[in-house]
DNA sequence: TTGAAAGCGCTAACAG
DNA sequence: CTGTTAGCGCTTTCAA
């Protein structure tokens, strides 16, 4: 039963008493912090000296009301408990960390209510930019904004905003020809139901390698996933192998979706890959550790956090936008779930 | 080429503007967005009028420097792609967005350097409050803080903080009986190499169980891992296996050490449980992705979020600390990888 | 090279 | 019930 006494209340350090103990004003004293100049080299030394003595750290919310900038950006991603996502965030928080920016991370859960009363909050708080992860559904232009994974609505595009997404649509092409040239003959397509840009353009990459095959696409191959989980993986595996039985290949748009699948299968009995093959796609750390362990399509996620947080401090510096659109290589991850 | 144009610094709707609309002081705004009473039913809904019509959000750093409090807490985890880290932090962040609560998550990749430099960031953002997730080099109490999962020192502890684990204790114990019921003879110990309260009292309820079972703990079975990753519970997997051939038994203290040993194991042909059984910790979805899959002792993440952040809200209305140290039943979760 | 002073948007006395 | 006003800590003219 300790009686609480927290320091927080107590007097911090301000710029008035960091002025007063080095007996100059407060200006220059401000002068010194962001080396505006106009102080001489021997004034600096007093304050700097000063500040590192007391481990000063200038208040943020003072500095952010006094000049409308933080030092802040919101990012909006809708499962960090996905590897893959929280995986893009640590990246782009180390980046953001090197410009001394903090991040609010808010989980959106694909749900736009929720997303919505984030970007009230964000927007309270005066973040000074936003980076979406795979989402997007109220693109409010206040804020510089970088967009990744999802493509937001045209005219959005059209604004002053970035989208950096990985190549796709080659993806799913070299996701497909990898099990066409494994011998599939009947490959289904399992993606998330929600109409992202980055799962539609695996699904024309799919599409396009199957047609070159000289094979007709078939729309019952498609399967909707509620979620991206390991569970409506296997949901839609039961679904899929329900209906189709003689099903040889299976493309998930998300390593998640793929090792549920795996996992289903394997309970079920049935030979990875040697009854049915299975490809993924980020290449998340589970597809190196199922068995039989999961070919999948590497998106650079080092290259999205560098991309997207260079565009965002460029836009939060007032430079025009060079490019709107990035798009990152991908590659094929080749192990087992697909060997012949 | 577009001409980047922000409405960022477009003067964004203030308690000053919504005064001259409604007709009325700014005071009164204030009292009516706090509901601090002192105004009529009518000057309410007109004032209330406007913010719904502009959607206005109030200024939080304008708020938060006159009253010495943000509604934004500090969250330092240690990995946040770990999906026990990212799953404990998602459910902290829900609860906390009840209460109107932002969150800044800072990654400290068990790295005090790098802790000390987000801990003045987090100082400068003066937020509310901190929740360490397995972190805690540097505890400065200058705000209410929350320690999950690693205890602070004891000096720290006595202050005004509050402190939320498992029972590490119970749990060695109950995994180290399991693979003793199970047969096994000779039983290692994987764990994280650091320091960590939690890790340690594993250690103690797994020797408590190996000496009631009359048998002598072998200091050679404990093998410490660099990291918290799979590569490392290969790693440790080799070591262990290489000095102690005859290995029956391991129990890793993260699940993530065991799974890469049992990926490791399998590798080199070894079979899983008839050989060796493994036993993990956190119960993280890979676990019951791998094959065999693994017995582990789940934690209880929702208990973890709803006591931490109702202790922290306490602390931050200045309310005593009834309870310094709450600890949270675990339970055994039995799969394949100890099967007899 | 330096200082005085205004003001960012908000809340909380205090006065009516 | 309502308004006036000071001031949180900081930056930035403007003047010296």
């Amino acid at each position: 039963m300790n009686e609480m006494v927290y320091n927080t209340r107590d007097k911090q350090l301000s710029v008035k008493t960091i002025a007063e103990m080095a007996g100059v004003s407060v200006a220059t004293v401000s002068r010194v912090i962001n080396q505006n100049g106009r102080f001489s080299a021997e004034t600096e030394k007093r304050v700097k000296d000063i500040i590192k003595q007391f481990d000063y750290q200038p208040n943020q919310l003072a500095r952010g009301l006094r000049v409308s900038k933080t030092r802040v950006i919101g990012i909006l991603v809708p499962d960090i408990t996905n590897e893959f996502f929280s995986r893009i965030t640590l990246k782009i928080q180390q980046a953001l960390y090197a410009y001394n920016y903090a991040t609010i991370v808010c989980n959106t859960n694909e749900t736009a209510e929720i997303e919505i009363q984030h970007m009230k909050m964000l927007k309270s708080q005066r973040v000074s930019g936003l980076i979406y992860i795979s989402g997007g559904i109220c693109g409010d232009f206040f804020y510089p904004t970088v967009f990744i994974d999802r493509r937001p609505s045209n005219e959005d595009l059209d604004a002053t905003c970035v989208f950096i997404e990985s190549d796709n649509r080659m993806g799913g092409y070299i996701a497909a020809k990898e099990l066409l040239k494994n011998g599939c003959k009947k490959i289904a397509f399992i993606r998330f139901k929600d109409n992202i840009s980055s799962h539609e353009e695996r699904l024309v990459g799919y599409r396009q390698a199957i047609e070159e095959a000289g094979m007709t696409h078939d729309p019952n191959l498609i399967i909707y996933a509620k979620n991206v989980s390991l569970e409506e993986g296997a949901a839609a595996s039961d679904a899929l192998f329900s209906r189709n039985p003689d099903t040889d290949g299976v493309f998930c748009s998300t390593d998640l979706l793929a090792v549920g699948v795996i996992k289903r299968l394997n309970e079920k009995g049935w030979n990875v890959p040697r009854q049915v093959k299975v490809i993924g796609f980020d290449n998340i750390s589970i597809a190196n550790v199922i068995h039989p362990s999961l070919t999948t399509v590497h998106q650079d996620i080092d290259s999205f956090a560098s991309l997207s947080v260079n565009a965002l401090m460029s836009m939060i510096d007032g430079e025009p936008v060079k490019q709107n659109v990035y798009t990152v290589p991908v590659k094929l991850i080749t192990r087992e779930s697909t060997r012949i």
